[in-house]
DNA sequence: TCTGAAAATGGACCTTT
DNA sequence: AAAGGTCCATTTTCAGA
């Protein structure tokens, strides 16, 4: 599972979550490595599955989606197949960005990033009023995204 | 503040944000623009911070951190100098993916990846207990991570 | 839009542990 | 064998015509 990772894996990781632009030789300066060697480590890395992905991180406010939205969700039935559904359908709704499920006192947590609260009212219909296995939600408004990311901790200090 | 995106700023944007290392003439076949075009339009999203960075998404799993927390924190007090003492906190925690200040039933949304129940246990003293700020708390744990990413949708469709 | 220089990536090959 | 380093070919980026 967790594969081993040294220090100079660590480092590469810690490096490459917070710019993945830094190019290999300034990533071997900062790791005291070759440019080769962080290539190889790169590589394997990815294939291992430890980088996940590359992605662009496009500011929501920019592109017309000031709106962050936390709404938890308790169901009515957890049975397998109804919640496969749900799965199913917020995976595939462009606006929720993350859609956790959880234990306790609701089922699921989601984030959406929408454009105002209008189109929020429109989701809610969608995915919660229109769908019977929804037995209640709850709606969170973020004021401000104090901190978003989604840095693993890579423990620099073995 | 919603810088004005056409259609190929938004084509570029959704192939971006799913997978940075794309090379740019790979960009301009998937958007009908040249690869220069590609590149200025790149370099211009960036420096209007419309692309705010581009990182590298690790799995918590691989690295040691196959737990993920949300927690909901309300605070005693809203003033101002306390709060932003407790953003200060929060965006320090290493653990701490993402803070969310909010309104509603709790003050703040936070999402957590950690090593295990112990860890998580450490920092909920850390944190909260050892917060005079700090009202209450409550604790959902992630069984399955359903939909993570920090995607925003972009609308092909004008 | 095309062309070419500069930069970055990634493989070949040899060396070290 | 496993991993590092140097060197070199290829690919990619990016600016100027």
């Amino acid at each position: 599972m967790a594969t081993t990772l040294d220090v100079f894996d660590r480092k590469l990781l810690a490096e490459v979550q917070r710019d993945a632009q830094l190019p290999q030789n300034e990533l071997g300066v900062r790791g005291n490595l070759s440019t080769a060697a962080v290539n190889r480590r790169l590589r394997r890395l990815a294939e291992d599955g430890v980088i996940d992905r590359y992605a662009a991180i496009v500011s929501p406010e920019k592109v017309g989606c000031p709106l962050t939205i936390v709404s938890m969700v308790e169901v009515e039935s957890e049975q397998i197949d109804l919640l496969d559904s749900m799965k199913r359908t917020f995976e595939q709704c462009p606006q929720i960005q993350q859609c956790y499920y959880v234990a306790g006192e609701w089922d699921f947590v989601l984030i959406l990033t929408v454009r105002d609260m209008e189109q929020y009212t429109d989701l809610t219909r969608q995915l919660f009023f229109s769908n019977n296995n929804v037995k209640r939600f709850k709606t969170l408004v973020s004021m401000s995204r104090v901190k978003v990311g989604l840095g693993v901790p890579v423990d620099i200090a073995e």
